[in-house]
RNA sequence: GGCCCAUUCGUCUAGUGGUUAGGACACUAGAUUUUCAAUCUAGCAGCGGGAGUUCGAUUCUCCCAUGGGCUACCA
């Protein structure tokens, strides 16, 4: 049988990174099995529609990747087909119009808690007289259908990575089908879609668990057949609480603003919750759909780890061609205003130079801006106690930068020309490599990190490299003045 | 309160009735080097607790603890 799977969110924000693995684990299954994998929207709940969601919701499964089957499919354009399956039910008698105002559910539900009963609904119009319900609907009262639960027995479930789950009747709920306003819960769209679309798994996250007796009753009121169904553990924060804002990042929007790669982000989620062997950690896309498997997806849920999806962002940086590179970062140079937008040609080839020298020292894109600064603007101040290793003394950084002014004046602003300037310097002068090079690099860079020296001075260049030195030596001198530092 | 799910290094995980319990990230040290990073090498670190089954349990069973979910006319 031809696997199909779906992806079905609410439109009710971005997307979730946690959202964003169940549909990749759910796209990943369709494709192994050379089935299809589609995208519906659950908009039901009309008070949580939130505009732009579904446009956001697909612009991040698209960078993902995660191409879906078909058009998506919108649960608000069909609501005929579940109350079709409502009316359905409510003529065999297996479903039933419940009466009751909120005001008395509540009510309810505080007497039964203080009981210590179940908390839930009490049943009362279960058993409503022909005579009563004619009279409910003569007055014109509002009413929900609710499903007719077995009220002993139990339900046994079958879930491919937990195994067997079984659930006493007696302590399911006569579930809510189609809400007063008419349209469905998730209950009833879940049953019916996943049906009508055909759906062989029934991917969701395990907050549904406790709700899947009553889904697999459904579809036997229904006479449908009943899918596989597939629970994936959550993702978690730090604090064991599903990842939110406070951990950092939680929606896709934001790890693609921050400058991670697609490729990472799904490489990391493939891995967070599944694996493949003991070995391998590199997957792309092809890899995971050939070697992916839903039994092998852990039963625990996973702390989601910013290190180690840096850590992978950092690795494929590498992995991408100059051209490719080029093309993700120049929006964030151009956002961090570094270059004009378009780009000129003499900007473009800064930004080419640039790139090989900071793609091995940055993990996000976004790093460009705070990393790259100095490339494009000159340090404003300085902290003298960069310019020396601990205990040394500042005039001398001062004087070493003094003396070797004149000899970068003579000397060629390419790598191997600056390598023999600075090489035959020090072998002159007798002071150390590191004595010598890292005042000139804190001037140059204002900071302490940088890429290669040789590298960082011919990019920037003869002019703009000399006027910093000057300008670092003036700033040594009038800072030693105000502040009395010797050393 | 009721029902359900889960539990191997700090984190993600592999794994088996007998293993030196393996890998990755992070961390530490070393190598390299002009700093940082990258890279390479080495190291640190784990089977939640208690019973039971067994010659032997991290692995199987039960209990407990801890964490999480559901308990809406939200999904």
């Amino acid at each position: 049988m031809l696997v199909r799977t779906r992806f079905a969110p609410s439109p009710t924000g971005h997307l979730h990174i946690g959202g964003l693995r169940s549909a990749l684990f759910s796209y990943l299954w369709a494709k192994k099995n050379n089935g299809k994998f589609f995208l519906r929207i659950e908009d039901t709940d009309r008070s949580r529609y939130v505009e732009g969601a579904v446009d956001s919701i697909k612009k991040a499964l698209l960078w993902a990747g995660l191409k879906w089957d078909d058009e998506p499919i919108f649960q608000s354009d069909r609501l005929d087909l579940y109350s079709k399956a409502a009316e359905k039910l409510l003529n065999e008698g297996k479903a039933y119009r419940c009466f009751c105002s909120e005001a008395r559910l509540d009510r309810v539900r505080k007497l039964r808690e203080q009981n210590k009963l179940p908390s839930g609904y009490d049943r009362k119009c279960r058993n409503l007289t022909q005579e009563e319900i004619d009279e409910h609907l003569a007055h014109g009262d509002p009413y929900v259908i609710r499903l007719k639960v077995p009220l002993e027995g139990e339900t046994i479930c079958h879930d491919l990575i937990r195994g067997e789950i079984r659930f006493d009747n007696n302590t399911l709920e006569d579930i809510v089908l189609i809400k007063s306003d008419s349209f469905p819960t998730y209950h009833m769209a879940h049953v019916v879609d996943d049906h009508d679309m055909q759906i062989t798994h029934v991917t969701r996250g395990e907050e549904w668990i406790s709700s899947m007796p009553v889904h697999i009753l459904l579809f036997q009121a229904l006479g449908y057949e009943i899918p596989a169904f597939v629970h994936f553990p959550v993702v978690l924060g730090k604090d064991g609480k599903k990842l939110s804002k406070r951990d950092g990042a939680a929606s896709v929007i934001d790890f693609i603003e921050m400058g991670y790669l697609p490729e990472a982000v799904v490489n990391y989620l493939a891995l967070l919750g599944w694996s493949y062997d003991d070995q391998k950690q590199i997957f792309s896309m092809d890899e995971l759909i050939q070697f992916f498997d839903i039994s092998k997806i852990s039963k625990a849920s996973a702390v989601f780890s910013y290190e180690k999806l840096d850590w992978y962002n950092g690795y494929y940086l590498r992995q991408l061609p100059l051209d490719d590179l080029y093309q993700k970062a120049l929006p964030y140079f151009i956002k961090a205003g570094y270059v004009s937008n378009p780009p000129s040609t003499l900007e473009k080839e800064y930004i080419l130079k640039i790139l090989p020298e900071i793609r091995e020292r940055i993990f996000r894109l976004k790093d460009i801006e705070s990393y790259c600064k100095f490339f494009f603007h000159q340090p404003e101040i300085y902290n003298p106690d960069d310019f020396t290793d601990k205990g040394r003394d500042l005039n001398r950084a001062i004087e070493i930068l003094k003396s070797i002014l004149p000899i970068l004046k003579e000397t060629d602003f390419n790598i191997q020309s600056l390598e023999d300037s600075l090489k035959i310097y020090i072998d002159k002068t007798g002071i150390k490599v590191k004595d010598c090079f890292m005042p000139i690099r804190v001037a140059v860079c204002g900071s302490k990190y940088s890429p290669g020296l040789f590298e960082t001075l011919s990019i920037l260049g003869k002019e703009e490299s000399l006027k910093r030195i000057e300008n670092a030596i003036k700033y040594l001198g009038s800072s030693q003045l105000n502040t009395g530092t010797t050393v």
